[in-house]
DNA sequence: TTACTGACCTGCACGC
DNA sequence: TGCGTGCAGGTCAGTA
């Protein structure tokens, strides 16, 4: 599932493989994969072509591309979705869903989803600088040199809910997901249930710790490749899965004290804890 | 205003 | 072999 480190693996492929090439035609094969482009497939493609991406950005998980005519190309691989540069003669992908091809160039950028939860739209960018606007409501993520951890502590004991509930919105700490989660709140010892009222400034700390530590060990190995569902631009998996402590590791022992660990329903997804290093609060939060 | 829930979607694993 | 069901999970609209 691509998370922050596998979205910036991403956003670096395509700083160096698009960047300063004209678009010369764009093909959308299923409308749901710009499903936020409002205006329609057709005019997605009208408004791109001709088109140069003059660089690549990220917020959390989305990606953004300024355009030389002052629009952006918007971009969220959802659960499933890839982005990427394969030759022209290379075979389509089953889950092709958008093509976008260079002037020139015998490489194209592929928008490949199985899942269809991530999708591609064009917006204006009215400050070439700033977020897009449909983006703006996404916080900064902890490997933003601008993250404010005072600011994100305050706002998080503000919350009354549970810790890993928090971690997850992205408004309040972006490019934190289920994955990476459960693997922040091992290291720091917390139980996904603990009220963040309760929440130490130390404890707090210790988890930034943890969430920042797990991205870049991820961002080293090339991100978290769980399934063959990620792959980078170049078609190449990460290998951070291996080292991964608690998710997806049920009934296997806790690395560090040996009892199994379990998994929880949560949020309608799963949730995986060491019932030792992680006690369940006594007054929970869900 | 804030917290929470469910829908979206598709391929795979599993049981019958 | 084929069918039905559950599961995976990021985001956001809708509800409480």
């Amino acid at each position: 599932m691509p998370e922050l480190p596998e979205v910036e693996v991403v956003r670096r492929g395509l700083d160096r493989w698009v960047l300063g090439r004209p678009i010369e035609s764009v093909e959308v094969y299923n409308p749901r994969a710009i499903r936020r482009h409002t205006a329609g497939p057709l005019h997605f493609a009208e408004v791109l072509t001709g088109r140069t991406l003059r660089a690549a950005h990220r917020r959390g998980k989305y990606l953004w591309l300024p355009t030389d005519g002052g629009d952006a190309l918007i971009g969220h691989l959802g659960m499933s979705g890839q982005l990427l540069v394969q030759p022209t003669d290379s075979p389509d992908e089953t889950h092709l869903r958008v093509r976008i091809r260079f002037a020139g160039e015998d490489r194209e950028l592929r928008f490949v989803d199985q899942r269809t939860f991530g999708g591609l739209s064009v917006e204006p960018l009215p400050d070439p600088e700033d977020v897009p606007p449909s983006i703006a409501h996404i916080a900064r993520d902890p490997l933003d040199p601008k993250f404010d951890p005072g600011a994100f502590a305050t706002a998080l004991r503000r919350k009354k809910t549970g810790v890993k509930r928090a971690l997850l919105d992205q408004t309040l700490i972006s490019g934190v997901g289920n994955i990476y989660a459960d693997e922040a709140l091992w290291r720091a010892k917390l139980h996904y249930a603990r009220p963040t009222e309760t929440l130490t400034g130390p404890a707090i700390a210790t988890l930034l710790d943890g969430v920042r530590a797990v991205m870049l060990e991820a961002l080293d190995q090339g991100g978290t490749s769980f399934d063959s569902l990620y792959v980078n631009v170049n078609g190449e998996s990460g290998y951070f899965d291996r080292s991964l402590a608690a998710y997806g590791r049920e009934d296997e022992p806790c690395p560090r004290c040996g009892t199994p660990i379990r998994r929880d329903a949560f949020m309608n997804r799963s949730s995986y804890t060491c019932p030792v290093c992680q006690p369940k609060p006594r007054r929970a939060r869900w």
